[in-house]
DNA sequence: ACCCTTTTTTGACTTAAGTCAAGGCGTATT
DNA sequence: AATACGCCTTGACTTAAGTCAAAAAAGGGT
């Protein structure tokens, strides 16, 4: 069946028996998102988490007066929503589809049970959280510490270091989306893209790819060792 | 066994059995760190993770300037440094003593077996990294969408609802690491609480306790709905 | 191809918070 | 008791980045 590869293709199910990707197969709802859709709220009761198979959903703070923090951008395969299942309470954050997508949804009582009985499975689990706990002390750390050019500039060194495409780069999500994962403005961004592009350290091939000109100037500038003048 | 009393008391560690408990005893080492003295540095490889007995210690980031964003002071009985026991790599902070300290350490490979072994273990381990993840959202907004009097409004109703101690708050730690803290610096600390003292809004008692006199005016600060003047 | 919407850019201005520098306070130590 | 050290506060100044406003560019659907 369709629905057991989807599971079995997921690392988080990596290496578990037949039997239990059936177990899974049974209690999955697979969930078709569009663009703009809400997919859960901040203060939601979580009962149980998602794992995203295609399209690109962003997970974000909202301050009252609109302004939008992004957490995280799940890419397909990931797992998004699971802090409720293990430390109960309510999402800490809203969910939200930038494009059409599907998930997959896991009522959060059968996968526990299932985690009691599989070793492997919580290996993983805990891995991701590992994982995605060490993705947001460089967040914070970024927030706290580097201006917005180094912000941007470790951005980009980060998409390149997962595309390993030759200094091209994709952004995958509009520039306003951009500016909100990076805690500024669009405004703000795109001046800094300018500039950025002025000193010869990128060059913007058409609105969503950037060619890396200086690596080693970004890298300078994301250590905080140089700045744009 | 004293030691083993010890371990018992540690939440990650309720309701295990006593021969587990055994075995924690027999990989464990204590560890006692002076104040000033580091634990380990970003970057250095995790072998295990720490639990902490007594003191205090700070988790954080080091710009290359000097400047400091704490991440996350564990409290007594609280485990830290257990990132890269479950996603490989290296530690992602450095952890340092604010003050003569006492903690527990346990090997990876010896934990991990008896992750394997007890599924209530496992739970316990992925409530705590799942609670540090919700912690660290909260962090992620208070520093991109708050801006330094929320975030230190913010902070005073969190050590409020912790203690319940009728709107009379100590502070444990200086005022330069509370400023490291919600990523700031000493100065501005400084007049944010003198402008809300002006306002009403707290009263400082001596240099490390703090009364909230304006709760209503606190959570509107923190919420972004007022601003000082 | 055109209209309408959304995204992006640019300009002028404001502001929160950082820097630098100096002085005062407090408490710990000998 | 005096000294010394780190901690905290205050003042004057600078600056990165936000706000507000408007125009330009890009995309999508009919």
């Amino acid at each position: 069946m369709e629905l057991i590869n989807q599971i079995a293709a997921i690392p988080l199910f990596e290496g578990l028996p037949p039997d239990q990707l059936k177990d899974l197969a049974r209690i999955v709802v697979t969930k078709v998102i569009k663009r703009g859709q809400m997919i859960f709220s901040e203060g939601d009761e979580g009962t149980g988490f998602y794992v995203l198979i295609s399209g690109r959903v962003k997970i974000f703070k909202l301050a009252p007066d609109g302004k939008e923090q992004i957490l995280h951008i799940p890419v397909p395969g990931e797992p998004f929503g699971e802090v409720p299942v293990f430390a109960g309470e309510r999402f800490p954050a809203y969910a939200e589809a930038l494009e059409d997508s599907r998930s997959l949804f896991f009522p959060r009582s059968a996968f526990v049970s299932l985690v009691k009985r599989n070793p492997a499975l919580t290996l993983n689990m805990m891995a991701v959280l590992a994982r995605r706990l060490r993705r947001f002390t460089t967040m914070i750390e970024n927030l706290s510490l580097k201006e917005v050019p180094g912000r941007l500039a470790a951005h980009f060194l980060y998409l390149s270091e997962r595309k390993e495409g030759a200094g091209e780069l994709r952004l995958d999500i509009s520039k306003n989306q951009l500016a909100s994962l990076l805690g500024t403005i669009p405004e703000t961004l795109s001046r800094i893209l300018a500039r950025m592009a002025k000193e010869g350290l990128i060059e913007t091939v058409g609105q969503r790819q950037i060619r890396i000109l200086n690596r080693a100037g970004l890298e300078a500038l994301a250590e905080g060792g140089k700045r744009l003048s």
